[in-house]
DNA sequence: ATGCGGCGTAACAAATTTGTCACCAAAACG
DNA sequence: CGTTTTGGTGACAAATTTGTTACGCCGCAT
């Protein structure tokens, strides 16, 4: 799976030479200059990154970045700041804001896509073509390969991609809404009781047992807030 | 929660620097100079995130992160790589060995504690927000899940948001009309005394002991005024 | 064209949650 | 003390939220 990056920056030369080394690392690459219309494609685009430079027009990278850190739909966006301004207040600044990296110009191509793994790996495991794994299930995300406790898992398209995204991030609750959004798409206009019948369908695929039998389910349902991956399965009696 | 850090490096000055910053800033501080120790201690005292010199003794940092990401218990530790060591390549292979960031000395305290921050924010949420917690007992809102003294509490949607406001506002009262504004809805019209009911639940739900006994009451009922979230559990009748 | 697998909806059943009451207990008041 | 308030409880029926199943459609491979 390539990741996307939206790159907001009005250095046309760098702009080029940002592209030119991310596209060559093999990432999608969305760009604007214009400090608006990032927000409207970091909604829109739904990237997985963004590098902001501080100068911009129309809206201050510092600001952009608040913006997106407030809005429900981006506020979990890895953003990566990048510019001139090289003081340590400013630097503070932009990491207090929330951006999860701060690199000043001049910079190396290179380490600017170290870093932007390093935050990759963090945020969207399954980007880094690695193996996914919580309590006995595991994924295989570029042999499209899920097992539960080394026995395979049979999955339909649409309950794999819902199973990947409950891995990239064990143990949260994700709302029918935002489960539309990460797994259908976010122009996709669908029922959102359809995802009861994807969780069902993933359910009774990866709880089923070697001899008929059902395993415990780890896909918590959480009353009025949606589902999550979870270990305990059955909060009932743990007294000790 | 306070956050333990796992503190590597044995230039002495740097680790007094550097120590009393993060102590001023709330973090727990535990430190080494080795490198072998570093890996035990990452071990034993299970912290939050270590912060780790290039050029320490026995083994260097950049083995000492290799090792910690092979092993199983610590492959998601968080680590900040610090270093004298400028290179480009060097800061490329640290992160690419698994550091999330990487700063080169002489750095600023106040950066490297804006850039802890920056990790921790993402790696453990619940040390930044999203966890809540007040005499025994902790709310995790993203995993919306609650627990008193580490035992599960099973609490249905309303009792859940009428306990995270309550948890938001430790100790302070609440009249009916305030709760019913604050974890209803501000249009809702329902009965003042539909609060009573959902305490009641709450409190049955949360001070169920581990063999049906129960726990002390943590919710003060303040006569003609409300309710409170409070660990005192009879004092004299204060003002009002 | 035909069959198959996967998908989105609708519909109905099952499970939980919720708002109110009626009634009892505790506290405040004179 | 007897009354008056104010809060505690258990019971309910209604309302909401999920679980499950069935069905028709669509795209694709045969």
């Amino acid at each position: 799976m390539r990741a996307k990056i939206l790159l907001v920056e009005d250095d046309a030369s760098l702009i080029e030479l940002v592209t030119y080394n991310l596209e060559k690392e093999g990432f999608d690459v969305v760009r604007t200059g214009d400090g608006e219309e990032a927000l409207t494609l970091a909604e829109e685009e739904k990237p997985d990154l963004v590098i902001l430079d501080w100068m911009i027009a129309n809206l201050s990278g510092i600001e952009v970045c608040r913006r997106l850190r407030r809005a429900p739909a981006t506020a979990n966006l890895p953003i990566v700041m990048l510019t001139a301004r090289g003081d340590e207040a400013d630097r503070i600044r932009g990491l207090e804001t929330g951006a999860d990296d701060y690199m000043t110009k001049p910079f190396s191509p290179r380490e600017l896509i170290a870093r932007i793994r390093a935050v990759l790996r963090r945020l969207r495991p399954a980007l880094q073509g690695g193996a996914l794994e919580f309590a006995g299930i595991a994924m295989d995300t570029t042999a499209h390969r899920v097992t539960r406790d080394a026995r395979t898992v049979q999955l339909g398209p649409t309950e794999f991609r819902l199973l990947r995204h409950f891995l990239e991030h064990p143990g949260r609750v994700f709302s029918r809404e935002q489960l539309l959004d990460a797994v259908w798409g976010r122009d996709v206009y669908v029922e959102q009781r359809t995802v009861d019948v994807h969780i069902r369908r993933l359910r009774k695929a990866v709880n089923a047992g070697p001899s008929g039998e059902e395993l415990p389910d780890l896909i918590r349902t959480v009353r009025s807030a949606g589902y999550s991956l979870d270990a305990t399965p059955a909060p009932a009696q743990a007294a000790a």
